[in-house]
RNA sequence: GGCUGCGUAGCAAAACGGUUAUGCAGUGGCCUGCAAAGCCAUCUACGGCGGUUCGACUCCGCCCGCAGCCUCCA
């Protein structure tokens, strides 16, 4: 029975299907002005571990994930660079997409533009306007009256007066509720703008999302995901706008993954402190990156440091470091593991046990190497689970001798040779030789590890 | 100010009302020419104060500390 931790009822539930056998998901995806951080990394990769995990349940999964490629920070971006738009949207589109492959990330089935959902959004305005949800505001653009949607607040905990208390910046005179928000802003000269009965114009950010969740999935679905600074306003605001159109439901579990954290602050591109995947790409194997992401719950903060990758590195090595030289077979899977993975998973997606699960099926399969039967079995079955997470599934040999670099062919052959002779070496019990290419090997990052046949192997250091 | 959430050993990170988490690091041993890897053993815990209970890290209350949201942010 898998449970999911829903922010709408703060509880873990017993997840059930709006259909039986289905599960729609929606999740919050990246405004494309920028490269992807860690904090997105996350994101994705917590996603596509929940999608894994459905699919693997047996359940026909339609994973939905938009790319908002219209907004204030985009439109500045592009004027700053001399670009284009849309030339400035495609770039980073691709170069999310080259983040997304890198980290093992499967792409969601379908991935809809803002841009290219104007109709839905506007049709949606229209309803929301007709049923009194929304006004046109004496500057021309369209706001949606807050107070008029009776459960706003629903999923943040929020309640309207205590905002209006709050202090805010730069209320906007259009608005009859300082808590209004934007549905359709008019243009500005050199603006992209759609025609709409409103006039020349682009949607706002909200409007997006609730247009495009329900056209690719219908007005009701089961998941809506997305990182937790999405829940206020952007989430409360998408339910608001949805279900005040539809008069259905919008969704009925709503998932936050926490944020990734550096020197116990948010990572944010507003705090300037971020890393970029392809930053860190450049010291870590992507692998690495995906494990550290994984190896803690993803509603729980996750801090960001080398001490943490590093760490992330030697774990992930160690169950490489296990399958190197076992036979796999896809057809024999050890029961008893399977459960306590599944068990772990099971609990909203509870990662670090079921990590926990594949380093007690390592340690046994390190044990078993004298026999192949056992050994073949613990190995396909360490493979097997650990596909699920996204990790594991290179050639343990290409995994242990890469490193963050490109592989480089010269390079290894030099290191085979080095290692050859080091083994004549010994044969010849030359051992202040053989240690000495050993020392040499170790200092360029190269571990060597001699078995008990007179054979030896080696790997990167991380 | 309002609303969330968190506080576990050297570091990271989970579960659980009474029983080994797990990874890294440390210590002792086995293995090794010596190492590395691996195996075995082992030391460091549950922010503070009360309460409920036969028994609480786990439930409740208060306090302290931290993070986040209330403005664009994954």
């Amino acid at each position: 029975m898998l449970k999911i931790y829903n922010t709408l009822t703060r509880k873990k539930e017993t997840f059930i299907p709006r259909v039986e056998g289905k599960v729609g998901m929606y999740v919050c995806g990246m405004t494309v002005y920028d490269y992807c951080h860690v904090g997105h990394a996350r994101v994705m990769v917590v996603f596509d571990t929940v999608a894994r995990y459905f699919r693997y349940l047996g359940y026909d999964l339609t994973y939905v994930r938009n790319v908002t490629d219209i907004d204030d920070k985009i439109i500045k971006r592009a004027y700053e660079n001399g670009e284009e738009i849309t030339q400035l949207t495609e770039r980073f589109i691709d170069a999310m997409h080259e983040d997304e492959r890198a980290l093992f990330v499967l792409p969601p089935d379908q991935e809809p533009k803002a841009t290219q959902s104007i109709d839905s959004i506007i049709n949606m305005i229209c309803v929301l306007i007709d049923k009194g949800l929304a006004y046109v505001g004496n500057n021309g653009d369209v706001f949606y009256a807050v107070t008029k949607f009776k459960d706003y607040g629903k999923l943040s905990g929020k309640n309207l007066d205590d905002l209006q208390a709050g202090e805010r910046v730069d209320v906007d005179l259009a608005k009859q509720n300082p808590m209004d928000f934007v549905l359709w802003k008019m243009t500005k000269v050199n603006e992209p703008a759609w025609d709409s009965p409103w006039g020349l114009g682009r949607p706002g950010w909200h409007i997006e999302c609730s247009a495009m969740s329900t056209c690719c999935l219908g007005n009701h679905f089961d998941i809506h995901g997305g990182g937790m600074d999405l829940q206020f306003p952007h989430h409360e605001n998408e339910i608001a706008q949805s279900e005040g159109a539809t008069g259905e439901t919008f969704v009925n579990v709503w998932m936050h993954n926490g944020f990734v954290r550096i020197n116990e602050e948010k990572m944010s591109k507003s705090l300037r402190n971020f890393f970029t995947v392809r930053e860190v790409l450049k010291q870590y194997k992507p692998e690495i990156i995906r494990f550290f992401i994984l190896s803690s719950h993803y509603r729980s903060p996750l801090n960001y440091s080398d001490e943490q990758l590093n760490d992330a590195g030697t774990a992930l090595t160690r169950l490489y470091n296990a399958l190197r030289d076992c036979d796999f077979s896809t057809d024999i899977i050890d029961k008893d593991y399977k459960v306590k993975f599944d068990q772990a998973m099971q609990d909203d997606f509870n990662t670090p046990i079921a990590l926990s699960v594949l380093f007690d099926l390592a340690r046994e399969l390190n044990k078993s190497k004298d026999s192949i039967n056992q050994s073949t079995i613990l190995a396909s079955t360490l493979k097997y689970l650990a596909g699920f997470l996204g990790l594991l599934q290179d050639d343990p040999e290409l995994f242990l001798k890469s490193g963050a670099e490109e592989s480089d062919a010269t390079a290894d052959a030099l290191i085979d040779k080095l290692v050859q002779e080091r083994i004549d070496a010994k044969k010849a019990k030359n051992w202040a030789l053989a240690d000495s290419i050993r020392d040499n090997l170790k200092d360029q990052g190269v571990v060597v590890e001699d078995s008990p046949n007179g054979t030896s192997t080696w790997r990167r250091h991380n």
